[in-house]
DNA sequence: CGTCTTATCGGGAATCATTCCCAGTATGAC
DNA sequence: GTCATACTGGGAATGATTCCCGATAAGACG
């Protein structure tokens, strides 16, 4: 069989590369750009290369530990799932400072499925991220 | 005052190529990048590059008339809205021929605006996309 | 511990969508 | 018709992301 389970854990060698990557993430509670975190590292003085930075946070998305963003311009952006990782959820983010909330919709999820199956959609799943400007900034 | 109400119409002097770029998305109700319109247009004969297809589906955006999606990877895709075009609406797009429904949900668009409020943020919009595969493409 | 297999690194090249630039062209007002 | 200028388009530039592959280090095993 080619396909495995989605949910199959793959063998990853402990690397601090790997550390690195999920400790620069973990410092914060906002969406961001691999770039970004390949910038914050390199001012901290870590050794590692973008490629590197590229691979973690994919392999994070990849076993569920991460959620991904694509922001207005394209750029993807990545943070941490909070303790509630393990239950689907989706985000209320600040455009300016990325900082984000996880939230959840029981309401929405019924009706992303009602809507889909009464135009004959199948295999579906959505996308649903709420913008807009924190407290902090907004002042 | 520099700033301009969204809404301002701007002058727009009527080119053929406009009129080619709305054509083109006019003869298919699927989101489409681009890149595919002007391949398309290519293919059929029409005089126009690259630049000017990019150039106008941004005005279409600005004006209203055209709703663009990010694809998971990133790519823009853009489609005409449809006749219901005045009210803000979201949509049921095809993941195989990228065929898309234009949806409403009211319970949708007042959920999005207390759980931000709940949270201080302001400013708010959002994105709701849902992903399937059509009856078509699903057999 | 040493050795060995190989997953992981990382720097640079390659890809690719999108934007920028600007001299040439066509629109529409008068 | 004339003219000002909005529009055009081809090529260069940008910038994120992916590829490539020789070098490095994790960890299994004895
Ligand atoms: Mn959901
Ligand atoms: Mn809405
Ligand atoms: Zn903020
Ligand atoms: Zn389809």
């Amino acid at each position: 069989m080619a396909l495995m389970a989605a949910t199959q854990q793959v063998k990853r060698r402990a690397t601090n590369q790997g550390a690195a990557v999920k400790d620069a993430l973990a410092a914060e509670d906002t969406f961001r750009s691999a770039q970004d975190v390949y910038a914050t590292l390199r001012a901290n003085g870590e050794k590692i290369g973008l490629s590197t930075v590229y691979r973690h946070l994919q392999i994070f998305v990849d076993d569920g530990l991460a959620d991904v963003i694509h922001k207005p311009d394209g750029e993807s952006t990545y943070r941490l799932c909070g303790d509630a990782s393990t239950t689907h959820h989706h985000h209320l983010v600040c455009r300016s400072c990325g900082k984000a909330v996880e939230i959840e919709g029981p309401a929405v999820e019924t009706w992303a499925d009602k809507v889909a199956a009464q135009n004959g959609f199948t295999d579906v799943n959505h996308t649903v991220e709420i913008f807009g400007l924190c407290a902090s900034c907004a002042g």
